[in-house]
DNA sequence: ATGTCCAAAATGTCTAGGACAAATTTGGGA
DNA sequence: TCCCAAATTTGTCCTAGACATTTTGGACAT
């Protein structure tokens, strides 16, 4: 690869780093220290846009930045992740069959993984499909990416692929009547897969799911939510979601959403969250049909 | 929907106009001009909002903002599209078959929409309903939303449902073995039915197609395209892509990428740009088809 | 040991206004 | 009518300061 330079927009684009945080990190800790262009405008040389990569990788592992950026070069590379990773209870899966699904996406060998999740699928059902292999698998692919031994380009890959089978399974499912559910998520949140899992067990328990993707405006979601007289507004929000924003998000979209409407939240995202007044909670899949359940109970009999 | 307020990190999100912008429009134009919470930061009332979501979609259709945001309250919304949208020749598509499918959406009807797509695309073959259908669709749903006869999430819908028709059409296909192409768009452009378009096409013409989805880093492209040994990387630029960073980042991409590993660009983005040196626009789907058939005449041929 | 509470430090995001390059429009002349 | 240069428009970058919020580290009590 060539030596090419970056302008703080493209390293934005690149890392993630906002501009004000380059440039505070660079006021602050003496880094990234990038050259200057004719017109005194920052120029990132690649590796230092590699290191800040690392950088945010560690960062999201639970590191301080100010560690980080004071550590001298060379350093960064050993340190092992800060925020434990409970091993997450993978209820009666077996890990090695897991592990040797990863390992296909690890070779890039799309065809062989592909045919091997379809036999699972046929197997097992889309239920135990979704709950024991999809789900563990998108957890252990975020802790692959995490301590570096997945590339971002293969977890691209896997939740391509993965998307693909599970877009299929729904598409043979036969759609249910109530409650209508729109699922989508906020701007931001571009991560699909939490979607498309609850969305797969929700149509399988009778729900009338409306998928709109990911990423919609707010006051879109208020619209799109009384245009398709839905009953329920249902987020996503994945583990990589900037914590602090959350209740607020959900605080605000409460206040804009017609009382009729109930507001569900779900997804590693919200595992450590308290829930707003007239939000539910729903860290797991498991929840998402309890959630079904108790509505049908509730507001199902009045309407 | 009550009143809510915005701070402006939040209309960023909810608009897409940049802080820097919001803020240089308030200095320069007086609009918007937002409260102050007890911070002294800027606090947007929800109207606000809305008028700025306006501007930005009349912007999008060639207007500019100096004169919309000198507009008087009210004058906005009588305005035309200023950029000629030439009819894009419909070659022998009924215009109003494609109408009757855009207002399934229109109705929100998804169950009616995807059946009707269904039965196209066992009529025509998937050639003909990705040439014939969706291209023409994807290009009146985006006009669509221009002229504000489509809402976002209406869009959206549309997006959702059309994506999973061509995976699935996709997923029915043999794939080929050469040349091997690596398709993706870089970050800060989400969209994929282009992408995906183009896939359904390459694959029936015997390519084989590396798929990672949307928004990958320049970085992650090239090591992504070496690890998947591939031949050529092929992005998506839609016409909403800001069209004066589409040289730069082609340039940049094509220092960083391996010589021996072609660059191709494609999507209604690139149609009126010119190529840099080493990389191949590919305004239309045809020309995907018959790049292809080049890349066999002459790379090919020497691997 | 374990839990609780507070001050200090760390961190991200906001603010202000200035500057300038690139894109677009305008005006004039061939 | 066409084309080029000057003027304007517009987005993005810059510096530097401020402050709310979160996290840490230590003191103290259980």
């Amino acid at each position: 690869m060539n030596t090419a330079e970056f302008n703080i927009a493209a390293v934005e684009r690149e890392t993630g780093l906002s501009k004000d945080v380059l440039r505070v990190w660079e006021r602050r800790y003496g880094f990234p220290v990038p050259g200057r262009d004719a017109n005194g405008e920052r120029q990132y040389p690649a590796d230092q846009v590699e290191r800040l990569r690392l950088i945010k990788r560690l960062m999201d592992q639970g590191h301080r930045p100010g560690k980080l950026l004071a550590a001298p070069p060379g350093a960064l590379e050993s340190l092992a992740p800060r925020r434990a990773p409970p091993t997450p209870t993978p209820t009666g899966v077996d890990e090695g069959e897991l592990t040797a699904l990863l390992d296909l996406i690890k070779r890039h060998d799309g065809a062989g993984y592909q045919r091997a999740m379809q036999q699972r699928l046929a197997r097992h059902g889309l239920l135990r499909f979704v709950q024991d292999t999809v789900a563990p698998l998108t957890v252990r692919v975020g802790d692959a990416w995490e301590d570096g031994s997945f590339e971002v380009f293969e977890e691209h890959l896997y939740t391509e692929l993965t998307k693909r089978l599970l877009r299929q399974a729904i598409a043979a499912l036969q759609t249910g009547n109530s409650p209508r559910i729109l699922l989508t998520s906020v701007p931001e949140e571009p991560h699909v897969l939490g979607l498309l899992m609850v969305e797969a067990l929700l149509t399988l328990e009778g729900a009338h799911c409306i998928p709109l993707g990911t990423q919609m405006p707010l006051l879109e979601i208020v619209r799109a939510a009384e245009a398709h007289q839905a009953d329920v507004v249902a987020l996503s929000f994945s583990v990589a979601f900037p914590q602090r924003q959350i209740g607020g998000l959900l605080e605000q979209l409460r206040l804009m959403l017609p009382q009729g409407i109930d507001l569900w939240a779900g997804g590693r995202g919200v595992v450590r969250q308290s829930a707003p007044a007239g939000v539910t909670l729903l860290p797991g899949l498991a929840e998402a049909l309890a959630a079904v359940s108790d509505w049908r109970a509730t507001s199902g009999a009045g309407a």
